[in-house]
RNA sequence: GGGUAGAUGGCAGAGUGGUCAAUUGCACCAGACUGUAAAUCUGGCCUCUUCGGAGUUCGGGGGUUCGAAUCCCUCUCUACCCA
C-alpha cells in the first residue's frame, strides 16, 4: 500500500487522522494548496512549506499539455522537477471536463479536449490519465471522472455517475505503481440517491481513499452543506475522505463537521492574487480605499510572514502599484490561514469540542465566507 | 514686441453644425472568484433620480442658427518659433 490512514480521534462525525505517504505524513483534516502547473502560483516551495502545507496538488491535464508528463518523468518526477519533496496529489483532469466544457467532447471511451494553449486535440481516457499520473509520480492519483455542472439534468447526472464508475474500474485495472495510491471519486450532484448508487460500486472496489466530486460547481453553498453529511457517510470510515475543490473557510468548517478529511481549492491563491484576503472575521479586499492609511496588519493574531511584517496600507499600496509581491504575500497569508484553520479544527476534534469550535468560528465570519 | 498652434469631464486624448452627457486609455470606486484557460473578469465613474428619466457641461464673455464642444467676434491663458 502506497499510503495508510489512521484515525486519531473523532468528535461526532468529525474526524482527526493521519495519512502516511512515501513523501511524508499528513495530519487531517488538511487543506491542500493547488499547484496546477507544478507551482503554487507566485510562491516558492519554501514559502508554501512555511505556511504549514503538507501536501499540494498538481494537474494531469495541464502538465501533460505542458511541459509533458514524460518530460517530467525524465526530469526525475514531479517532486524533483518542482522541488517539492513532500506529498503531492494529482487531479486527473476530471475537473477540466467541467471547466473546459466548451472545447471538449465526452464519450464512454474518454474525453477529447481541444488544447487551450494551441488548439490541438488531446484525448484523455481513464488509462491515459493513469499513465500520465504515474509518469508524474504523485503520491495520490485521482481516477478520471466526469464532473457535471450543478444545472445538469437528472439524465446528465446519471450519465456522469455511470461513466465515473466505469472509468474508475478502468483506472484501477490500469494502475501499476505500488508507491502511488489511487483515489476514487463519487459523483451524483446533490441527489443522495445518485450519490448512493455511485458510492456503492466504488466502495466495493476497495480504493485506498475516496473523494466527493461535483460539488461547488454552481449550486448554492447551502445545498452542498446540506448534502455533505449523508454523502460523507457513504464513504468508508477507515479511509481518507476528500472533498474536491472546496472551498471557503465556512465550507471547510461545515465539511469537517460532516466527516471530510481533505480539501483543496484555488480560492486562497486565486483570491490572494486578486487582493482578497481571508481572515477569521471574513474577507478583506485589500484594494479598497479604506485600507490606504491602515497601519494595522491584515489579521492581528496571525503569525504568517505577511501579517508579522506588513501593514494593510502597504498591501494596499502593492496592489495599486501592481507589484508582484502583493499577490505573493496574500497567497501566503491565505494558505497559512486555511492550513491553520484545519490544524485548529484537528485540535478541537481531538479535544472533543468540535461543535463549539465550529459554532464560534462560523459566528465570527461576517459575510458569506 | 511679431508669428503660429492650441484650450474638451482627475489626467492623456477623440470628436469639428443635430444620432454628444460627449469614443478610447489611464487613474479612481465597488463587486465577483470554490478538484486554476484567471496577477483575471464585471460594473460604476458631472449632479439629482420614484432608475422611466430630469438638470447643468467642452477656457471666459458675446454672437450666428430651429439647433453649437463644433461657425464668427472678443478677452484670458498655454506651447513653440522669430526678434
Amino acid at each position: 500500500m502506497a499510503i495508510s490512514f489512521q484515525l486519531n480521534g473523532t468528535c461526532g462525525t468529525a474526524r482527526a487522522g493521519n495519512i502516511t505517504t512515501p513523501h511524508g505524513d499528513i495530519p487531517t483534516p488538511i487543506f491542500m494548496p493547488v499547484g496546477t502547473q507544478a507551482t503554487v502560483k507566485g510562491m516558492t516551495p519554501d514559502m508554501v512549506a512555511a505556511c504549514g502545507a503538507k501536501i499540494i496538488l498538481g494537474n494531469t491535464y495541464h502538465l501533460t499539455l505542458r511541459p509533458g508528463d514524460e518530460l517530467i518523468r525524465d526530469q526525475g518526477g514531479l517532486h524533483k522537477f518542482m522541488n517539492w519533496p513532500r506529498p503531492i496529489l494529482t487531479d486527473s483532469g476530471g475537473y477540466q471536463v467541467f471547466s473546459l466544457a466548451e472545447q471538449r467532447k465526452i464519450t464512454d471511451e474518454g474525453a477529447k479536449f481541444k488544447s487551450h494553449i494551441d488548439g490541438r486535440m488531446l484525448e484523455l481516457t481513464p488509462e491515459k490519465a493513469v499513465e500520465i499520473q504515474e509518469n508524474l509520480g504523485s503520491d495520490i492519483a485521482m481516477v478520471l471522472d466526469e464532473c457535471p455542472p450543478a444545472d445538469g439534468t437528472p439524465e446528465v447526472l446519471r450519465n456522469a455517475v455511470r461513466r465515473s464508475i466505469h472509468w474508475a474500474e478502468r483506472c484501477q485495472k490500469h494502475h501499476t505503481r505500488a508507491d502511488q495510491a489511487q483515489f476514487a471519486i463519487v459523483q451524483g450532484g446533490c441527489d443522495l440517491q445518485l450519490r448512493t448508487e455511485c458510492a456503492g460500486p466504488l466502495v466495493a472496489m476497495n480504493f485506498p481513499g475516496y473523494a466527493l466530486g461535483g460539488f461547488s460547481v454552481g449550486e448554492a453553498p447551502e445545498k452542498m452543506h446540506d448534502a455533505l453529511p449523508a454523502c460523507a457517510a457513504l464513504l468508508p470510515h477507515d479511509k481518507p475522505r476528500y472533498l474536491m475543490g472546496v472551498g471557503t473557510p465556512r465550507d471547510l468548517i461545515i465539511a469537517v463537521g460532516a466527516g471530510l478529511d481533505m480539501f483543496d481549492c484555488v480560492m486562497p491563491t486565486r483570491s490572494g492574487r486578486n487582493a482578497l484576503a481571508f481572515t477569521s472575521t471574513g474577507q478583506v479586499r485589500l484594494r479598497n480605499a479604506k485600507h490606504r492609511r491602515d497601519s494595522a496588519p491584515l489579521m492581528s493574531d496571525c503569525t504568517c510572514y505577511c501579517c508579522a511584517n506588513f501593514s494593510r496600507a502597504y498591501l494596499h499600496h502593492l496592489f495599486h502599484a501592481e507589484e508582484m509581491l502583493g499577490p505573493t504575500l496574500l497567497s501566503l497569508h491565505n494558505i497559512a490561514f486555511y492550513i491553520r484553520l484545519m490544524s485548529e479544527a484537528r485540535e478541537a476534534i481531538l479535544a472533543n469540542s468540535y461543535p463549539e469550535f465550529a459554532r464560534s468560528r462560523l459566528a465570527a465570519l461576517q459575510g458569506p465566507n
